[in-house]
DNA sequence: TCAAACGTTGACAACGTTGTCCCAATAAAT
DNA sequence: ATTTATTGGGACAACGTTGTCAACGTTTGA
């Protein structure tokens, strides 16, 4: 038998009422009962029960969409999200989908409207899907998007973004630096904005320190390890091979390694190869990734904050400032060599 | 402005309890009855409140508590769950922990009453820890466990077990079979019972084919990449060095393979490697590792079944039969070789 | 001294659903 | 024809909370 207000209430000699007062902070009760309301509380344990709770007032829940096979992005961003929930006492519902099937579409609204959501966060690729968005505004569902792009997108209340393509120039400047001159490009799913963005940022940077791009060192792929060691295999049979490889991602790069070791080309000895994402098992390939890491826990709660902010309707904090989105930092590891000048 | 089943009486022409009814799936309505709710329901786009539903009747929240740190478990374990939610119409609430903390428990506890959870799932090493279990039942949490087993559990009514000793056994047998008897064991951490049970199979498969057990090789660690390393460099350095080394866990392999390579070993020409668990970089090191699979999406999907059958307290359809428990599948990779006999 | 104002408190309705009960209409049995 | 089951369906309470409003006692100002 579960104890509830009213069991508090008759416990502290007061009208169950006040004890509700109490519980949510509403001003006009006097010190006294509010101690009696509390020491009540505390004796007999008592929860308020959230459901009875979101039955008369709002909903305390939001929502998770996801679309992305990288376990290790995903647990980041979920464990992100979680803990701003606990702290601001909102529940999560956790849905992945596929989001190529685009009749997804109205079982994810389905899914918001059944369970009472008050606003959902968007990952890549869903994040960055208009028809969904539209969807979305159109069915009046609130929500919070992280996206890839290198400068405010307009709808910056309600968008965060990385900056991956000042990231990829980055290490691009990185490879140059490191006298590397003839570097590939691997690509990953074009229909991501990071690879778009990534592309750019690698573009930009050949092109500021004067090197020129071989269009046959662009090539199109996707996020995954079987991309990765195919594209390498192709470009290692080239009458001309370039020194270094950035990939699109850090599973691109593992199975570029894996298809030089293949056919016995020594990275980083003979063959550098840079990842982007820094998942944990760019840390533990042989040699060890040179990778761009991004702070995706920092930007799942930023999401997340943003997200509850908008649906309990109170202002925010303080703006936080994002005067050029999430910055990648660079990580130098083993499979990276310099060059002699 | 929300449709509720008022709205759909009206417009069906019924009294709201017999909306109720239809759909409960209750019996004693008219057939052209339910016709005409079933359409208002479609023409008013109608969803039925489930926090209206779950203060009136019973809760249909499930949790699942983990502390487990490897991203692609909890997120295979995740979806297998969330499968069986969407079917059963339940809503999980995630909750990642910190077991090593043993003031988390109290937490749990105030967790799951606050959230009004029906039960949890829990996967190791929590579900191993018998305080945690004790608590529980004395708060009368009710749970379903996912640990490692050779033999039926006492309580196997709420216990899913996976039978890790013999597929370490399998593993390790594979081993002898390519003609090694030289064979190290790798340890995980001791807390868990998978790395006892794994261990077991190990020891049993070598006495089974009379095959001395070395204790010098058999190592404690634990289940990271670090001590795969740490335990590879040391055991390298060895007078006598194995043929052969059995991970506890994928972890350990791939530093077991870091390690080699740093040191100049070749694997699998000089040392041949089995690791544990199938992880996704397994079949990306190089060479892709020898491994035994889990087929933790099953699991998980009995557990969250076996769960929802014990609190929504209808029978559970047909027992599902576990005479062995789950029973790991061993992958045949590179990172084995064939010695000669 | 009385009225107005204030701070504090409780009675009651409402949220949207399901469970209980009971009544009406029909079918079956006498 | 009358009684007895059987079926369909409605009225109402209940779940545990918050919002609204009125009433209370006390202080303040005229």
């Amino acid at each position: 038998m579960k104890t509830t207000i009213k069991d508090v209430a008759k416990h502290a000699g007061v009208s169950f009422k006040t004890v509700s007062r109490v519980i949510n902070k509403e001003n006009g009760v006097a010190k006294d009962k509010i101690e009696k309301v509390e020491a009540a509380i505390m004796a007999l344990n008592y929860l308020p029960n959230q459901n009875a709770r979101r039955l008369r007032g709002k909903s305390t829940n939001i929502g998770f969409m996801y679309d992305n096979p990288n376990s290790n992005y995903v647990i980041t961003m979920l464990h992100g999200i979680l803990a701003k929930c606990r702290e601001r006492n909102y529940e999560l519902i956790v849905h992945p989908c596929q989001s190529a099937d685009k009749s997804a579409y109205d079982e994810i609204i389905l899914t918001v409207q059944r369970s009472m959501i008050a606003g959902v966060i968007l990952t890549p690729p869903m994040s960055e899907d208009s028809v969904l968005l539209e969807q979305l505004d159109k069915a009046n569902i609130k929500f919070v998007r992280i996206i890839s792009s290198a400068t405010p997108p307009q709808d910056i209340e309600r968008t965060i973004y990385v900056n991956d393509r000042l990231a990829a120039y980055q290490i691009t400047e990185h490879l140059i630096k490191m006298n590397h001159k003839k570097i590939a490009f691997f690509n990953g799913d074009i229909e991501h904005k990071s690879s778009v963005e990534r592309l750019k940022g690698y573009q930009s940077a050949l092109q500021d320190h004067g090197i020129e791009l071989n269009p046959k060192w662009v090539l199109e792929g996707r996020y995954s390890f079987e991309s990765g060691m195919a594209r390498a295999k192709d470009m290692l049979a080239y009458s001309e091979v370039p020194t270094a490889i950035f990939a699109c991602n850090d599973e691109i790069a593992a199975g570029a390694l894996f298809a030089a070791r293949m056919v016995g080309v020594d990275v980083p000895a003979q063959l550098s190869i840079a990842g982007f994402e820094d998942s944990p098992f760019s840390r533990q390939t042989w040699p060890s990734l040179t990778t761009a890491k991004q702070p995706n826990d920092l930007i799942a709660g930023h999401a997340a904050e943003t997200l509850i902010d908008m649906v309990s309707s109170r202002p925010a904090d303080e703006p936080i400032e994002h005067d050029h989105g999430y910055l990648p930092e660079v990580l130098v590891r083993q499979s990276v060599i310099e060059l002699p000048a």
